[in-house]
DNA sequence: ACCTAAAATGGAACCGGTTCCAATAATATT
DNA sequence: AATATTATTGGAACCGGTTCCATTTTAGGT
C-alpha cells in the first residue's frame, strides 16, 4: 500500500504538497498538482482513514443503538438514514440492545459503550430502552447524540418522535365516525412507551365520544403476527360482541384479519379493522387495510441531519413536527 | 481523552508496561499491574481505535456490498451476519451497489471500492450485480472477499449460495403431487440469478412430469406486491383455466392470495398457491401459506465466518450445503 | 532593475497506539 | 557468594496522515 511519502517521492515534491492536492486546501502550482495527481494514480494511492481519523480524531462513522431493526417499519426507517449519510460518506455500525439487554440488564449500557469505544462521532438512540436518567448522564460527557422515537424534556432540541396519541386519537375517532361503538382492541407492546401512547390516544377518543370499552375487548399484545392472531381469536371467542377492532400495528392487524377469515367471517362486513403503520403489504391484502400513516421517514432523515450538525458543524435544516395521517382503505365499513 | 502516557505517567510506568497490561501479552508484575489498572480507571482511558488500526493495519469492520437490504429475507439473514460478528467485536457497514448502480453503470464499481477505502478488512459481495470477471479482477487484488448468492466457479471456497433450481424444482413436484396440471406462474425477478434458478427448477419439475404450461399461465414478476397482485388478476382474467400458482416469492403469494380473494375466488379451494421464503407473515395468513424454507441464516453465517477466516486468520468451521425444506400449510389443496 | 506582497513549497512535529530491544531486577543454580 | 537464567521494564522508532511555519519562488508595482 502506497503512502503519501512514497508518492511525495515519485511526484518529486513535499508531502507537504501532496497533502496539499489531496485536501484542495492551501495552494499547489498547476506543475505540481500534474505531477502528483499521475504519481498518485501510478501508485493507485488511496489515503489510510486509520491515520486520517488518528489525526481529525473523526471517524465518520456514527452508530445506532436500540431498537430491533428487523421489522419492516425499522427498516424503512434505517434505509433513509443510510441514505441520507451516503451523501456524506459516513458509515453506520450497530449496536443492537435489546438482543443483550433481555439476559442482563448491564448489557445494554456495554452495547452502547462498545459504539464510543468504537469512536463513532455520534450515535443515535432509537427507542426507550434507556432510562431516561442514564441518557442525560450520557449526553452530559458525550453531546453528541440523537434520540429517535424518545422524548427527554431536558434535550429535547435533541429528540425526534411522533405524537402516537395523537395518532392513536385518530383511529378511534374514525372507528366511532363510521358508526362503530363496540370496539374491541389489540394493542400494541404496552411496554414501550410509543404502544402505551397510541393505546391512550386510541382510548381518548372513545372516552370523549362517551364510548368505553369494557375489559373483554381488550387484548394485550406484543406487536407480532402471532399475537395479532391469538387476539383476535381471544376476541372472538369471548362472549362480548364487537363491530370493529383496533390494532396496535399493521402486523397484528393483518393476523387479526387472517384469524377472522378463518373463523368464517368476513372483514369488514362482520367486524371492521384499523391498522397502524402503513406497512407496504397494506395495499395488497384482502380487504386493503385501512391504517395510520406516520413519516417515518421525515422524521429518521431529521434525527440524522441533527447529529450530523452535532458531530460535523453543518447546518443541516431539520424538522421537529411529524405529523400521522389515516389512510382509509377498505378494512372498515360505515355502519352509521 | 487520555491517551497511554497520561496513563503511563499517572501510573508511574512506562509506556510499554501500560500496553502489555492493555494486551494481555508479555510479562507484567502484579504491582505494575494494578497500579496500571488504576491509573486506567481513574482516567476513564479507552483506546484510541484509530491510532491501533493505524499500527496494527485492521479496522475490525467488514463490509458488505450489493442487495438492497431492506427486505425481510435480507434483513434475517444480515441479522445473523450481525450477530455472529459480534462476538469478534467486529461491525459491518454497508454500500448499497442497487442504489446507485441503476443510474450509472460505473458507480457500483465506486461504491464497492468506497468500501475499500473505508478500510474494511474484508467485504461480502451480495448477490450478482458485479460482473463475475469484475469479481475475479477484484479478488486478485483484495482476496478478502465471500460471496454470498452467487457462484463463481474459480473461487468456489469463497461463494455461498443456495439451489434454487432445486428449490423451484421442490414446489413444481409438491403441485404435481398434489393432483395439479393447470397450474400458472408469477416468476420472480427472472433479471436475477436466483429468480431465474427458482423459475427453471419449477420449470424442469413440471417437465420431468409431463405436464406443460402455456405461455398465457406465466407472469412475469419482480418479487413485489404490487405485480403479485396484478400478476393475479392478470392469470384470473386470461382464459386458460388452472388449479394452482407457483410465486416467486411469499410477497408476491400473498398479494397473489389477496387478488384471488378479492375476485370472489378461494385459496386454496378455487386455486392453490405455493409461496417461496418462508416470511414470518407465512403462518398468519388466511390461509397459512405453504412455501419453501430455505436455510438462510446458516449461509449467512458461514460466509460470515468464512471471511472471518481470511480475514484474522481464524478457523471457524463453516457450511457449503444448505438444502431447502417445503413448509406445508394449508394454500394447497390435494385435488387427487 | 529593484523592492514588496503573494503564492508555493518542504518537512518537522504530532496524533496515540504497538513493537522491539537493550537494560535492569528478580530468581535459580552451583 | 558468584554466576546464569528468566522476568520485568522503559522508551525509541514507527504506522500514515495533517498542521504549521520558515523558506524559497513568482508575480506585481514603480
Amino acid at each position: 500500500m502506497a503512502t503519501i511519502r512514497d508518492v511525495a517521492r515519485l511526484a518529486g515534491v513535499g508531502i507537504g504538497t501532496v497533502s496539499r492536492v489531496l485536501s484542495g486546501k492551501g495552494s499547489v502550482s498547476s506543475k505540481a498538482l500534474l505531477k502528483v495527481n499521475q504519481a498518485m494514480e501510478a501508485l493507485n494511492y488511496t489515503p489510510s482513514s486509520a491515520a486520517r481519523s488518528l489525526v481529525s480524531k473523526k471517524m465518520n462513522t456514527i452508530g445506532i443503538w436500540g431498537t430491533e431493526t428487523s421489522g419492516e417499519i425499522n427498516r424503512r426507517t434505517l434505509r433513509e438514514m443510510e441514505s441520507e449519510l451516503k451523501d456524506f460518506e459516513i458509515h453506520l455500525i450497530f449496536a443492537d440492545g435489546n438482543l443483550n439487554s433481555s439476559k442482563n440488564p448491564n448489557a445494554s449500557r456495554q452495547s452502547f459503550d462498545k459504539l464510543i469505544n468504537k469512536g463513532c462521532d455520534g450515535i443515535i438512540i432509537w427507542g426507550s430502552d434507556l432510562p431516561a436518567l442514564e441518557i442525560l448522564q450520557i449526553e452530559n460527557e458525550f453531546p453528541n447524540i440523537t434520540l429517535l422515537n424518545n422524548k427527554i424534556e431536558l434535550i429535547d432540541d435533541k429528540c425526534f418522535y411522533f405524537d402516537h396519541y395523537q395518532a392513536g386519537y385518530l383511529c378511534g375517532q374514525h372507528l366511532i365516525d363510521k358508526g362503530h361503538s363496540n370496539i374491541a382492541c389489540i394493542t400494541g407492546w404496552l411496554v414501550t412507551d410509543d404502544g402505551n401512547q397510541r393505546h391512550q390516544g386510541f382510548l381518548s377518543a372513545l372516552n370523549d365520544n362517551n364510548v368505553n370499552i369494557p375489559k373483554e375487548l381488550l387484548f394485550e399484545g406484543d406487536y407480532t403476527y402471532r399475537k395479532g392472531y391469538e387476539g383476535a381469536l381471544s376476541l372472538l371467542k369471548q362472549g362480548q360482541p364487537f363491530t370493529a377492532l383496533f390494532c396496535g400495528n399493521d402486523q397484528s392487524a393483518m393476523s387479526a384479519i387472517a384469524a377472522i377469515t378463518n373463523e368464517g367471517l368476513q372483514v369488514p362486513n362482520d367486524i371492521s379493522v384499523i391498522g397502524y403503520d402503513d406497512m407496504n403489504i397494506a395495499s395488497y391484502t384482502s380487504p386493503p387495510l385501512t391504517t395510520v400513516r406516520i413519516p417515518f421517514n421525515r422524521m429518521a432523515i431529521s434525527a440524522t441531519r441533527r447529529l450530523l450538525n452535532l458531530c460535523y458543524n453543518l447546518e443541516l435544516s431539520i424538522d421537529y413536527d411529524f405529523p400521522a395521517q389515516l389512510i382509509e382503505r377498505r378494512s372498515v365499513k360505515n355502519i352509521g
